[in-house]
DNA sequence: CGAAAAATTAAACACCGTTCAATAAAATAA
DNA sequence: TTATTTTATTGAACGGTGTTTAATTTTTCG
């Protein structure tokens, strides 16, 4: 059947992304559907799967974008403290990544979690982009360690820099999806800075 | 239309539970189905939905046992280390425990996954047995953690249990969805036990 | 026994992801 | 230009899901 005029492949690719974005933000992993965005960009059901291959696909998409996002956002949050400026302690900086790491969670809670509600099905590899854009985010983490750690300690940023991320998405899960509520605490963010604090301080910072 | 002989309310709810556990067990959260484990225990769809009322209900009263399971699985592990013995060591436990912690996930992932997949459409308030059967798989961290702390510490161990069980729960999380993989992390059991290590030596316990 | 109550069913409904022959539009060849 | 090939798009069909409910069966009890 036919081309339309009005999108190429590309573009169209962008279209569904757009809006399968928008849709997963409104609605959620667990009520998202790939008819519903089909629906909304004004093409079929078919046209999607032509495009995308399949559900996992699209939302494996979807989640790269997600991750693309969440690092600008922590950038993002990191320009507001400056290396060289009066706040510039390495601890002020961890501290608003860890900030950032929350507050982009609490304000973009369906997508946040769409990225750990979805798993591949056994055998089917990640997309390249999707582990690039991922690592991309780890990076960012890395390098603010280390800079926290003594100069003779690089080595061990990154292993160190990925236990702490599990540390801070441990609390965050927790945070949002209601366990420390159901279990009494207040305070997450507060006790997940605490915990990235002491394990730094351990590993040689002097924060 | 009628009673069956062979099962009372009580027995077909636990009927329905035992299955739905294993079915649950088998095939994970995404391809749970009620239907198929009414199909399993030979009674229809409808009598499901007149026991549980709804697939949220169901799915909570799964989790609500894997929480019943975890618990007892973790006190099994406790116990291989007693208090007493030469092993007794507050640090020898509080490895056990996050080393249970691991393992259950490890051997039991679907059912362990359900219940972190699962969330309760807004509104519908958890049942009184999911939190109290919760609150008693907190309650052995809470105590094994005071134990750890000096006992003038005991009274901020409630809260540092908490934040414990958040810091451990995002290692095993990344570890058993495949973060850690794939960011290059070989061990993420260790690197939880350290965390939790350096924790509680911040807070005063001498390991 | 017969009537009331309770338990169970099967069909219907509105969704879902996925496939695929038919079709319409664009690109190319004649 | 027209004819043909290639490409993009469709919509119906399939088998599945959670959920509701009227009809039916079975049990209970007077």
């Amino acid at each position: 059947m036919g081309r339309r005029s009005d999108h190429n492949r590309e573009e169209l690719e962008a279209l569904i992304l757009a809006e399968g974005h928008r849709h997963m933000a409104e609605a959620g992993f667990a009520k998202f559907s790939s008819r519903e965005v089909a629906k909304r960009i004004g093409y079929s059901v078919g046209t999607l799967y032509n495009v995308f291959g399949s559900y996992d696909r699209l939302i494996v998409a979807i989640n790269t974008r997600t991750f693309h996002l969440w690092a600008a956002y922590l950038e993002h949050c990191l320009a507001s403290n400056p290396k060289d400026g009066r706040e510039s302690r390495p601890e002020t900086r961890i501290a608003a990544l860890v900030e950032g790491y929350f507050s982009f969670a609490r304000e973009n809670t369906n997508i946040w979690m769409a990225i750990y509600d979805h798993r591949l099905p056994p055998g089917i590899p990640m997309p390249e982009d999707y582990a690039r854009q991922r690592a991309v985010l780890t990076e960012v983490v890395v390098r603010e360690v280390a800079a926290a750690l003594p100069p003779e300690s690089g080595a061990i940023a990154p292993r160190l820099a990925r236990s702490l991320v599990a540390t801070v998405h441990g609390h965050c899960t927790f945070a949002l999806n209601g366990s420390f509520a159901l279990l009494g605490e207040t305070d997450p963010l507060e006790m997940a800075t605490a915990r990235v604090r002491e394990s730094l301080r351990a590993a040689g910072a002097r924060l």
